[in-house]
RNA sequence: GCGCCUGUAGCCCAAUGGAUAGGGCACCAGCCUCCGGAGCUGGGUGUGACAGUUCGAUUCUGUCCAGGCGCACCA
């Protein structure tokens, strides 16, 4: 929806409740109408200030109203408004004219691919760190969810004009690597004939063998090093099918190198947030809203996992980043109060540093469950569902829910090539597009356009739809979560489906047609880079 | 025990505090001499329970009930 006519609509209303010594304050807003039989734009202003004002809502719609309509007759808001009116408990409904939806119509296809673009983040630097996986095993499902949402978000944000870089932090050190280590070194005496007793704790999938193997010909000496090559070889290979690229891998081996855990240490005691207890060294989270203090170094003299992140996230601000977006899984939801404490022990505001819980992905294959058991090496892996079920359908399907709810996953529906699949409903109204707009006998040329041809309500409904991109976008910033994309890219499909099946572009008048071809291409941009900025295909033919 | 997520029609789910709560599946009945039928049209007494906040609650708060997940000087 285009801003001028909003923020006239706005000053506009405001003016006649002043004239009527009624103030706003502060509540108004102008917001778009979802169900088309209460016009094009609404606000619920009299319902707010009714009480207040002591009198009734419909009252002070009707007396708005008038006074609009007033100050309207001489302005050049008059030729895009067709009515206002009073509706329902008070709300006051604009309806806007055709026209106006063919300027924005028009506006879409001038700018092309650039019509989803806004300067709303213009300045502002964000780091989004997800994925985050320790190397020590294949991508799970779970990972394979918080890369679809980590990266589609980053691309949102990209297209609202923030600077975004996308970060993968690589726990590359400590107990689990130097249990991953041992694993392999304990798998290769096997394969060489010795009996050996494999521990519960350690990593007992299959790959385990596989690393082993090639550890052998390979004449390793530090199989905890040889076994993180070896495995974010595998976990890199399985983001880029998955249609995923990092800007940078932060490696918490150089972290500590770097000597910037006791800075950050060394820091926080000076602040006096950290005291000694125990034989351990504490930090007085509880200070900035945690339940309880947090052991930074253990008794042993080693840090715990809290060190290296104080440190880390330090480092991300020095770097110069405005706002931390971090992609977790639901095991870490503890975690989330000791870290925006030490982020708040930093002097940041609690808003700089946004932590998203990505719930799981439950697998299902033809409505039953598929038991997993990461401790056992039995899960389902990324690569499974790229293999049985491809990036494009899996990436949309992810996105389906809120992020921060449970989902369930049918591999077999997400496989389906029917209406029962969402992806494809999408991705077939595209492909229908571009088969009328390839139509050899008929080229699209925007020059000349006669726009004011589109009158039928399926026409309007579906400009409408097309121009919701931007708000739509900005409900994904505010919620930081793409997957209103995935709700929305359905609904315009629907629209364009019932376009489609009530008129025709080709064989119509010359000018008419030409003016389908551009409500069409005005559609196409639209689902294009919905999917796009989703990480799914676009195809021509299906 | 504490924390997080979730309860909407037979099943799966939508709805940035708004108006008559919307789609899909399944089921029934229709629609291609015509741009792709992977589509469209019609068929429905549904928000777990009880309070509270509000002009207005599926949405916010509290207490229950039910399901899923998590609780370290592990990472």
């Amino acid at each position: 929806m285009r801003k001028d006519i909003q923020s006239s609509l706005v000053t506009l209303i405001e003016d006649s409740l002043k004239k009527m010594d009624l103030d706003s304050g502060g509540l108004l807003s102008l917001e778009l109408v979802q169900d088309s039989r209460f016009g094009d734009l609404t606000t619920n202003i009299a319902l707010r200030i009714s009480k207040r004002t002591g009198r009734s809502p419909l009252e002070i719609s009707k007396a708005v109203i008038e006074t609009i309509k007033k100050e309207m007759a001489g302005s050049p808001l008059k030729g895009y408004i067709t009515d206002v009116k009073a509706e329902g408990a008070g709300f006051i409904n604009f309806y806007l004219s055709n026209g106006y939806f063919h300027e924005l119509l028009k506006d879409v296809i001038e700018k092309g691919r650039d019509f989803i673009k806004s300067g709303t983040g213009k300045g502002k630097r964000v780091l989004i760190e997800f994925v985050s996986a320790n190397p020590t095993g294949p991508l799970s499902v779970a990972h394979a969810r918080q890369a679809a949402a980590g990266d589609a978000l980053a691309n949102i944000l990209i297209n609202l004009g923030f600077d975004v870089k996308k970060e993968y932090y690589l726990n590359d050190e400590g107990n689990q690597i130097n249990i991953l280590g041992r694993s392999i070194e304990l798998r290769l005496k096997e394969l060489s004939g010795e009996k050996v007793e494999f521990p519960e704790d350690h990593y007992q999938g299959e790959y385990i063998y596989d690393i082993a193997k090639a550890a052998k010909s390979g004449k390793v000496k530090n199989f905890s090093e040889f076994g993180v090559e070896y495995i974010l070889g595998i976990i890199k290979k399985e983001l880029e099918d998955f249609g995923v690229r990092f800007d940078n891998w932060f490696s918490q081996k150089s972290l500590r190198e770097s000597g910037k855990i006791e800075k950050a240490l060394g820091f926080l005691k000076e602040k006096g947030f950290l005291y000694e207890q125990e034989g351990a060294l504490w930090f007085k989270s509880t200070e900035f809203g945690d339940d309880k203090d947090r052991v930074v170094i253990k008794s042993d003299g080693s840090y715990t996992y809290l060190a290296p992140d104080i440190a880390y996230h330090q480092d991300k601000f020095k770097r110069g980043f405005d706002l931390l977006i971090n992609f977790w899984g639901p095991d870490h939801h503890g975690y989330i109060n000791r870290l925006k404490a030490a982020v708040a022990a930093f002097g940041k505001s609690a808003d700089s540093l946004s932590i998203i819980i990505v719930q799981l992905a439950s697998i299902f294959r033809a409505g039953k469950p598929v038991q997993m058991s990461t401790r056992r090496g039995q899960y389902i892996t990324l690569r499974e569902i790229l293999d049985e079920v491809g990036a494009d359908a899996s990436r949309f399907f992810f996105l389906m829910r809120r992020t921060s709810s449970h989902l369930d996953f049918d591999l077999d529906v997400a496989k389906k090539q029917t209406s029962e699949n969402p992806v494809y409903y999408v991705q077939y109204a595209h492909a229908r597009i571009c088969s009328i707009l390839n139509n050899s006998s008929v080229k699209f040329d925007p020059k000349g356009l006669d726009l004011s041809l589109l009158k039928e309500r399926e026409e309007i409904e579906l400009i409408k739809k097309i121009c919701q991109f931007s708000y739509i976008m900005n409900i994904c910033l505010t919620t930081l979560d793409p997957y209103m994309l995935t709700v929305y890219l359905q609904a315009l499909a629907e629209s364009f489906h019932k376009f489609y099946d009530k008129h025709r572009v080709l064989g119509q008048q010359d000018d008419l047609t030409m003016a389908r071809l551009a409500l069409i291409e005005g559609a196409r941009l639209a689902l294009s880079c919905g999917l796009e900025l989703l990480g799914v295909s676009r195809p021509e033919k299906m």
